[in-house]
DNA sequence: TCTAGCATGTAAACAGTTACATGATTGC
DNA sequence: GCAATCATGTAACTGTTTACATGCTAGA
């Protein structure tokens, strides 16, 4: 239940609507944490409920500011440094890479070709984020950065890889092919 | 849905019951995609409904020998080599590191010091694994080679940033307090 | 006989996605 | 008046997790 501290930290500088998380959801968070409209909402319905926040006022066009309950605070500083990270242990890439035996290995080579490609291309995307990005704005400014960083490394990380096993698939081919020639 | 393409591929070899499944996925597949008990089974029979595999032995016990039809072979094929990868774009490690800011700095330094702990620890399991396995059985050995190679290189990638990002922290707060000093 | 492992299934709850639906207000 | 954006909500569906439930069979 991430989604859950997300909201509650995003409340921490002072209250907010639906609306105005949702904004910081599509821009700031969108690397690090997606969440569509439906579930930004519902989920500060939940926290009201639980009395993890309050709606502290009302503006036009009925937009609800909500500001964070001690209870909520006390939430989030028990998450955030909180070193216990629920593994997830699901790859995409690598489920793919683990069926790359039954197929072809040309096709099996381009396939990792394409992923460093994807990994490249993202790089790329976050460098230009870095030179367009303003650096001092904001208290997660900072933060920002050294998550963009992280970004940096494990993309160059992917390509590196990607392409490393593309050049095993490739050079296990022509050694199979070799063997059988002769 | 890949849990359906994981299923759909390890049939690929031979008809295989949903208990042999289970034990792939808590094995070879622990690191890669992780599914319990009751998704197999149930994704089993879906399938079975969907006319993309079907029962083709009943053994003791209830047993049930799933085998692969036509249709979900080429369902398979078209999966396996496709190059889109639904992005996620969730990470906790850096929803976490995204609010460090609202915590003393020696708090967020000491989080990602544990995280590098973390990462380094996983190291450490893969390359156990790298030196136990047997790395000359199945049609998967060789991917799961890249596959383990993928994980050693993105443990490391992760410890150092996150000795990096730690170091940044610190050196962030010497610089303010010399500053508020003077 | 009893335990461990084989073997499958269901139910309830929770999390997440997509699509739809509605209305207010600001600026042109 | 109209378009863009502000602003919130709900319904249906899919995916995932946890827990419970049941029974068979091989070997000590």
């Amino acid at each position: 239940m991430s989604l859950r501290h997300a909201v509650l930290g995003l409340l921490i500088p002072g209250p907010a609507s639906g609306y105005d998380l949702l904004r910081v959801f599509r821009t700031s968070l969108a690397h690090v944490w997606q969440a569509p409209q439906s579930q930004i909402y519902g989920e500060l319905n939940r926290l009201a409920a639980d009395g993890l926040l309050q709606v502290s006022e009302r503006g036009p066009r009925g937009r609800k500011l909500y500001s964070l309950a001690d209870a909520g605070r006390a939430e989030f500083d028990a998450w955030v440094t909180n070193p216990d990270i629920p593994e997830h242990r699901r790859n995409e890439l690598l489920l793919h890479v683990f069926f790359l035996g039954f197929v072809p290995p040309d096709r099996a080579a381009a396939y990792l070709t394409a992923q460093a490609a994807h990994a490249r291309a993202m790089h790329a995307g976050l460098r230009q984020l870095q030179a367009t990005q303003d650096w001092d704005d904001g208290p997660l400014a900072s933060q920002g950065r050294l998550a963009l960083e992280y970004g940096l490394r494990i993309t160059t990380t992917q390509v590196e890889w990607a392409e490393w096993a593309a050049e095993q698939i490739r050079q296990a081919r022509a050694g199979t092919g070799q063997v059988a020639d002769t």
